[in-house]
DNA sequence: ATGTCTTTGTGAACGCGTGCACAAAGATGG
DNA sequence: CCATCTTTGTGCACGCGTTCACAAAGACAT
């Protein structure tokens, strides 16, 4: 077991809290703001309202960088966005490989927030041969035989994956193996890497099944329609449904297809098939 | 103060934590993938795995649905997607808006995952008249002008937002007004809205700032190169450096236009320009 | 110089999420 | 019917993150 991480338990950088880190750009953001329109200070409460913050947690989060404020008066606006800029690794440049250019990869390659932020697109790389050569963004995309090559020749150390599912998981074998250390995944799968490789996730799909969520729920409150029992009832009934299924797959004869498929979801099976197969191995 | 908020404290739903409600759509897509290899039931620590989480984790958060499982056996893959499913409020139609068709917005209206999951692209709403007709997607782009029609003979309850960042509280304001009360909000900006409408943020940028950090913390490890000072000498100039920088502001006469900005980070303010002004109300 | 007023920085309490470890439940074999 | 073995469901403890509330620090006026 223990096939590998997605994301490490981040055993505390250098004492600045992962909570912490993921929240310092959206400082930088507020503060950039602020600092194109030439506001020489901040408070911790106006920073916070326009970061969306509590002001409280800002200046916790702000405490861990070093004591940067002025108390009376709030924080140097241009002071804080070095600070930030560096603390974040910034103030270097980042040159990144997108690897997949179907639609995702080109809004990512044409995406202007990169490029203001360190950031600097390496290459485009896509497995489709008919794209090689083809410029997007002012970028001519190579092809994925190249990859381990322009990987070393750039020094590039992160990645962005935005391939199909089913490709993800071995591009990031060949990324890492050639010297990729952090990895943004778009695609729908959960990666394996080895240890000391970062993983971040963004899944379109996962949001908005979150957002169903809470809308339904917020319907359901309104006049409750949808749901039928009661949560107790609701297990009971569950287990019993659960029995009645295993019984009517035994007396089938047990073969290992699956027996008819007579569940109460039979009829909830639309046209599926983005979803790949995870983890054959 | 109190500008308003941006994601809610989430009061604890119906009992259903907050975090494990966002596993939900993992779980989900690791059985559809099992369903489709006809796996009839599974354990949680095989499942665990194709999700990538904790096993225990995984079956406390199936405990908040009920009592689903089978000791000694495991969990029935078809029985178990079709709760999960039901939960979510996926076994219903989720008629969704995309505000904003430029790349990201295109690649959002192809995007696969979408319909595969009960979403149905309701509409494509654009500003620009040029692309009024144009199909994307196979859908026919609409103008802004259409939106508030649209949402209301759709019954469109959800709206993602891949406009550009100057736009995306305006856009945000006319879709609540219409009838949203879900957004998933993928233009860098805080959004302000009332309460009861629920938004979630996805930042591309923001993840490879993350990233960027460890990576940061990965180099710096290895060598201590780029980290000058140790963490108390660093807060101490820090501070001095702080104060320096105000005594040249004084001295300068202190009008409200930046006098010089020289900061160390003067050097290090290229070309931006993709971020708004946030909140200039 | 002294007092007042603003705002930071942080100690402390609280709540949530995670992971361990084990008892209970049920399947399976004799 | 009993014993054994597998796997779930959960009580419990721990650590992280959030929030409150306030003392200390500094600006600013007199």
């Amino acid at each position: 077991m223990a096939t590998g991480r997605t994301h490490r338990p981040a055993t505390r950088s250098r004492g600045i809290p992962e909570a912490t880190v993921a929240r310092l750009p959206l400082y930088l953001r507020a503060l950039t703001a602020l600092s194109e329109r030439s506001v020489p200070t901040v408070s911790s409460e106006e920073l916070a309202a326009a970061a969306g913050v509590n002001s409280a947690k800002l200046r916790k989060d702000f405490s861990y960088l070093g004591s940067y404020g002025t108390r009376g008066v709030g924080y140097d606006v241009e002071y804080l966005v070095y600070q930030i800029s560096r603390e974040l690794g910034l103030t270097q440049d980042w040159p990144v490989v997108i690897v997949g250019i179907g639609n995702l990869g080109a809004a990512l390659a044409n995406y202007g927030g990169f490029a203001s932020r360190g950031f600097r697109v390496a290459a485009l790389i896509d497995a489709d041969p008919a794209m090689a050569g083809k410029p997007v963004a002012g970028i001519a995309v190579q092809h994925t035989d190249e990859l381990e090559k322009i990987i070393k020749d750039n020094g590039v150390s992160i990645g962005v994956i935005a391939t199909p599912a089913g490709a993800a998981q071995q591009v990031c074998d060949r990324l890492v193996a050639a010297g990729v250390t952090s990895i943004l995944n778009f695609a729908p799968t959960v990666l394996t890497v080895p240890d000391g490789v970062d993983v971040r996730k963004v899944d379109l799909s996962i949001e908005l099944q979150i957002l169903a969520f809470h809308e339904q729920r917020k319907a359901g409150e309104d006049a409750g329609q949808d749901d039928d029992e009661s949560d107790d009832a609701r297990a009971v009934a569950a287990r019993e449904a659960r029995r009645a299924v295993r019984e009517v797959r035994e007396a089938a004869g047990k073969t290992g297809r699956d027996a008819d498929a007579s569940t109460g979801a039979s009829d909830r099976k639309g046209p599926d098939g983005d979803v790949p197969a995870v983890m054959p191995a």
